[in-house]
DNA sequence: AATCTAATCAACCGCCTTACG
DNA sequence: TCGTAAGGCGGTTGATTAGAT
């Protein structure tokens, strides 16, 4: 039996706010702030149930929200994010300072959903709609990197640009070779192995590239030698970048810790609020190393994990500390309290990433550029910013 | 001007998670 | 460990507005 409706009760009111119920409400909590919400329309005046109040308040009444249409950088962020962690509304909207959950969902709902399906995306899987490989899993869980990596040719620009016939083009045509590839790979399905599955998949991500979003290209290890306030070597050997905003994610390192990838065909990639597993051991799934309040939502090719699914399994165990905050697009979070150690791939050969050529073109306090040649374009080409957030 | 339809979005509902005794 | 209360979240509803006929 579900719970009873906390509105049910004789004589408390329902339907839209009047004004004078919002300045009551505003009055008492900026004066009194919001121990329980329970007591609030009490306390306050209101013939309210207190839920209602609390949705009142965060939707609509809050001072801090932002009021008016979305931008074009928002609505890009929102598909951006949706890709990675589905109707997880409130994650979103935790990225976008101002704006609530339900204002991103009706705004997904009645825009952005049909801009999508108007060029041929599927908003659910962000994948081209024509040709979809049937895919089970939701958003946030299944291999939904078509969409990011599909613009391999704009790897330095990979903003979607939703106007662009030209893109949903690249996606279409993309996303029928690897589908073809997967066909030919897995004709007989029922023979295959997990394991081959797995070197497929790999297989699979490195013909996708880097991907825009979010991107961590791990092709590039992580130097051991970067010392936190060497922003120049740590700029350098840490293409973390935010390709959607042109920000980059900081990584923070101290000691002598490397971050390494299997090969060169594979990609890592961060979303939501990165990162890290904690104290891996070799051999041990980095499923179980995720800790904290860190939401940890990123993917080692196509394996895919988000913190409850499937885990890449760390074979050699390196450490990372996180000693300072981390910039990820725009937002800070925060480092760890505690010693919190992130992982850890397998080691290779050091000549693993030889497309990297770092490089700095300026270095300022707060800010380098940094350039690198792309592996697939074989051209030397600016990464744009990174942010460095002490 | 009247009516119909579509779009929008605030608000509600009910389930899930978390905190606490 | 269990039960309960409260907060939080995502899906849905329905009133209102805008645009089309």
């Amino acid at each position: 039996m579900g719970r009873q409706p906390c509105c049910d009760k004789v004589g408390l009111k329902k339907g839209p706010w009047t004004a004078e119920e919002d300045q009551k409400l505003i009055a008492f909590i900026l004066n009194n702030g919001h121990c329980c919400w329970r007591a609030v329309p009490k306390l306050a005046g209101l013939l309210r149930c207190g839920k209602s109040c609390r949705l009142r308040w965060t939707n609509y009444l809050r001072p801090d929200l932002k009021r008016g249409v979305l931008s074009d950088s928002e609505e890009q962020l929102i598909i951006e994010l949706h890709s990675y962690l589905g109707n997880r509304w409130s994650k979103i909207a935790s990225h976008l300072p101002g704006r609530t959950d339900n204002e991103i969902k009706n705004y997904w709902n009645t825009h952005i959903k049909k801009k999508l399906k108007r060029i041929g995306i599927d908003p659910v899987t962000h994948r081209p709609i024509t040709d979809q490989v049937p895919d089970t899993n939701p958003p946030g869980e299944s291999n939904n990197t078509f969409l990011r990596a599909s613009n391999t040719e704009e790897y330095l620009a990979p903003k979607l640009d939703l106007n662009s016939h030209n893109t949903n083009e690249k996606l279409r045509t993309f996303n029928n070779d690897n589908d073809a590839k997967e066909a030919s790979t897995r004709s007989n399905d029922s023979e295959v192995t997990e394991e081959e599955k797995s070197i497929d998949s790999m297989t699979e991500a490195a013909q996708l590239s880097v991907p825009g979003g979010y991107g961590f290209d791990p092709r590039v290890e992580l130097l051991a030698t970067a010392e936190p306030q060497n922003f120049e070597n740590f700029a350098a050997t840490s293409p973390c970048f935010d390709f959607l905003n042109g920000n980059a994610m900081l990584f923070q390192q101290q000691g002598s810790p490397l971050l390494r990838v299997p090969d060169e065909e594979c990609l890592l990639e961060f979303s939501e609020d990165i990162i890290g597993c904690a104290n891996a051991q070799e051999g041990e799934s980095s499923d179980q190393l995720i800790k904290d309040e860190f939401s940890v939502n990123s993917c080692l090719s196509s394996f895919n994990y988000s913190g409850e699914t499937q885990a890449p399994i760390c074979s050699s165990a390196t450490e990372m500390q996180w000693t300072h905050d981390m910039l990820v697009t725009g937002s800070i979070l925060p480092a760890p309290e505690t010693d919190m150690q992130a992982s850890l791939w397998q080691e290779q050969p050091e000549d693993a990433f030889p497309g990297w050529d770092g490089d700095i073109l300026h270095h300022g306090i707060n800010v380098a550029n940094c350039c690198f040649s792309n592996p697939f374009t074989k051209k030397k080409e600016n990464l744009g910013q990174i942010k460095l957030q002490r």
